[in-house]
Parts: structure tokens; sequence; C-alpha cells
DNA sequence: TGCAAATATATGTATCTACATTTAATGTAC
DNA sequence: GTACATTAAATGTAGATACATATATTTGCA
């Protein structure tokens, strides 16, 4: 359904001002729909940006410097991501002897089995990207790359 | 910069996969520049949502549950957003006499006033939405739609 | 060395959100 | 008209988030 319709908002000001709303809702949308998605595995999306990141570290640790610095979220804090992993047994957390000040985070086993589980979810599957053609996917990242420029 | 480049994720599982965390990643990188210019005017993006919509009824009042179908997060607590507008007298509530149930919403001059000085953020101004063409702009809109299709 | 600055992480706090429950009013079946 | 279901809104609560601050460690430099 067209924006316009959506939020019953029949004109906009400029094309700038739509593609922004539409671009603010449209995300909203599609973090509800992952959202639905994450919940019968008992992670909430940032908890599963931390261990996808992880995994891409594994079997290196990571600290939690590195985290913040690959989250999407920036300002959400990861020491309490990794809170919450570690009391569900997902990552362990131990200080670093090299430097003290450090935390290696690192993915456990049951962590990897989750995320393995949960991989099929990547695909976009059920979140509405697949709506896209793969062309035009490619295209929605090439302007959201230019937003960001 | 390429989203590639951004997460330091050098590959993706398909077109799919990237331009859904782009989304998710850009989406959050925009409310955080949008959060920064809503700030000197003291209220939250919910907030404003809520304020917009109820400028669309003006002069005629919104109800709670209009509020709530138009909100995009459906689930978030219209009710307390109202609070805090209310508290800041940007918005008045009072008992609908025909249905004892629902409460009439109704944005102030106060508030028409603030959005109205808030006009010129809906541009999209300081988000980012500028570094594209309008063409662009309207591209990514139709993108976005066919997402929610 | 000794001491200030920088760095890494954790914590305190107020606010916000999701979800469930409660209260009140209306609608409907009998 | 009474009883039960439905609807509208408000509220209670647990958990998450944003932002500031605290604590510990390391670094750099006089």
């Amino acid at each position: 359904m067209k924006i316009e319709e959506e939020i019953k908002q029949p004109t906009f000001k400029s094309e700038y001002q739509k593609a922004h709303i539409n671009l603010i809702y449209t995300s909203g949308w599609v973090q509800q729909a992952q959202a639905g998605l994450f919940k019968p595995f008992g992670v909430t999306l940032p908890q599963y940006n931390v261990l996808r990141i992880l995994r891409g570290q594994h079997p290196k640790p990571a600290t939690i410097s590195l985290l913040i610095e690959r989250m999407l979220d920036k300002t959400s804090n990861a020491s309490r991501i990794v809170d919450k992993l570690e009391a569900k047994e997902l990552v362990t957390r131990e200080q670093c002897p090299a430097d003290r000040r450090t935390v290696d985070v690192l993915i456990t086993e049951k962590g990897l089995a989750l995320l393995k589980e949960m991989d099929n979810l990547e695909s976009g599957e059920g979140t509405g990207i697949t709506n896209l053609t793969e062309q035009e996917a490619a295209q929605l990242s090439d302007l959201l790359d230019k937003i960001r420029s």
C-alpha cells in the first residue's frame, strides 16, 4: 500500500518529506515483522545482532568496544546486552589478561546452535524485503548508502 | 559509505539480506539524526507523530483508537503519549459525550504553533534524505511501498 | 617515578516500550 | 431487563533504552 494511504495523508510537501516519512515508517514495519519472527527464539534484535558479530569473530573473542563499533544501534548498551546473553549462556565473558580493562566476549556452542536455527530468518523472508526483485533490493541498498553518505 | 564497510561485513548471503540490514541500519541512522533535530523542541518522535496526526484531523478531534490505528507502532501506548502532550499543553483531552468510553483528543494552538516551527524539519533537511535527487527520493518511496505490500 | 589524560567497561537513573490486566461503557442475545 | 461479550481507554509491571557518571586500568609525559 502506498504510504499516502497507509498513514492517510494524501499529500506531502516534497518527495523528500515523503521518502523520509516512508523510511521511518517502513523501517518500523520491518522491525515489527522481525520482532515477531524472533520471539520464538527468545532473543531481541539487538541481542541477535551481537550474536552475529560474535559469530563473525569466532573463534576469536570480541571486546565490548568492538561490539559497539559494529552494532547497528550504536547508542544501545552493549554491556547490558552481553549481560542478557550471558544469562542465557549464549556467550561467555572474561577479563582479558593482556589489558585488564577489556573483556573477551565469546559465543558459546549454544549460541552458535541458536544462530544456526535462526539462519533462515536472515534471508529477509517474512520481513517484506522479498517482495522486491533482487535487482530492486540492490537498488534500495544503493539509495540507502547514498542517504548516509 | 557502503553498508559493507559501515558494519565491516564484506559479504552478504543475498541482496535481500543486504538490503534488509541496510534498511534497519539506515533507519536507525536517520532516526538518530532526527532525534538530534527534535531535541531543541522538547518532543520525541512518537509525540511528534501523534501531533501530526492530530493536525491532520484538525479541527475535528481524534480518539485514542484513531491514533493507535494511524501510528506505526500499534502496541505502543497512545494513552501515555497523549499524557505527555497534555502535560506540555500541546493537546487537550476530554470525554466524548456521545460515547463516554471514548476520549476526544484535540491539538491546541500551542501544539499547532510548535508543529509550524518544526515544519522545516519535515523537509528531511539534516537527515541525509536530501543527499538523494528528487527522482531518487521518489524511487525510494516506491521501493519501500513495495516492501510493505 | 608520579600524575593527569585517555580508554574500557559498568552502573545509576529516568524514561520508554511491550504486554497483560483493569475499569468503565456499550452492544447483543435471550 | 439481565447476563455476557465487546470495545475504549487507562494502568501495572518487567524489561529495554538513552544519557550521564563512576570505577578501574593503561598510557603518555614532565
